[in-house]
DNA sequence: AGCCAGGCTAAGA
DNA sequence: TCTTAGCATGGC
């Protein structure tokens, strides 16, 4: 409650834009609130208030936080303005960067985004992030903010403690064995999520296909957004759409091996990035446009 | 009310 | 190797 408590007020200068609205809630990351021009959510799993004022990004924590842990969380650092500055060639992805200056792919922690995306498979985001917030409720750590009560994410051991039955009060429905499974496998050692940041995309890919409940795009969204693997290339149905409508129609099914494949001849090494525009480019657009203006 | 959602698994062709 | 039913739940 007394300020000595918390990481106190502190912010960094921003060399380029950052839209934390377009950041947030681009269904990259699940657990961040908007209150009036504050965002409230956790970085490394610590409560926190960020707000952008002034060419800079400003935060309170509930304990201090590093800049140097800000600027990871928030990619503010070359491997976004080189993605930026030079971007793959390609009309719509210029369009969708010209339209949102400040998205930026945040890295989240493998373990969290290994859970999250597991949840998220043939859902909602409104329910995505309902159910991931009960998930925390139930078996998250308690941390005081001032005043409120956070619930931080819960560890692969606390998950692991929970039976299928009380996964299912979360809402989970069926992914609830999952969860049960996946959080057995990290608490027991037998998969390690942050070796999976170092590992060669494919190795990592091939690894998290042995996860129950992983399939192939859920282990491209782990790989992307929390694991810095730039050339994962999540297909869900608004990316399968896009790809069709506006760029390749395969003779053969529209399979993830194949749209993958296309996306790395399309977009290079950083065809995740790019997804990311393109995704939230036609969520909330709609359907690209490959016209300057 | 009925279809859809940042899909996966297992069975059967 | 490819296709498809079934799966739980809540949003819209």
């Amino acid at each position: 409650m007394t300020s000595a408590r918390t990481g106190g007020l502190s912010s960094i200068l921003l060399k380029g834009p950052l839209d934390l609205r377009a950041t947030l809630y681009s269904g990259q990351a699940f657990r961040w609130r908007n209150e009036e021009n504050v965002h409230v959510g956790f970085v490394e799993n610590v409560p926190i208030r960020v707000w952008a004022e002034d060419g800079r990004l400003a935060w309170q924590a509930a304990r201090p936080i590093p800049e140097q842990r800000i600027r990871h969380y928030f990619r503010l650092d070359k491997t976004h303005d080189d993605f930026v500055k030079q971007p793959p060639t390609d009309a719509f992805l210029t369009n969708a960067l010209g339209m949102f200056p400040g998205l930026r792919l945040l890295r989240q922690d493998p373990w969290e985004a290994l859970i999250s995306f597991v949840i998220s498979q043939n859902s909602n985001e409104h329910k995505i992030r309902q159910t991931i917030e009960k998930v925390c409720t139930l078996a998250g750590p308690t941390v005081m903010f001032e005043g409120e009560t956070f619930h931080a994410f819960p560890t692969p051991a606390a998950l692991a403690a929970m039976d299928e039955t009380a996964l299912r009060s979360t809402g989970l429905g069926y992914r609830a064995k999952y969860i049960h499974a996946t959080a057995t496998r990290v608490a027991d050692g037998r998969l390690r999520p942050d070796e999976l940041v170092r590992m060669p995309y494919e190795r990592a890919f091939e690894t998290l296909l042995e996860i129950p409940g992983v399939g192939e795009k859920v282990a491209d969204c782990v790989l992307l957004y929390g694991c810095d693997h730039l050339q994962a290339f999540p297909t869900d149905v608004w990316v399968r759409r896009l790809v069709q409508e506006s760029y390749y129609r395969p003779r053969k099914a529209a399979t993830h091996e194949r749209l993958r494949e296309f996306a790395w001849k399309q977009f290079g090494a950083t065809a995740g990035y790019a997804q990311h525009y393109l995704f939230h480019y036609r969520r909330v657009v709609g359907r690209l446009d490959a016209s300057p203006e």
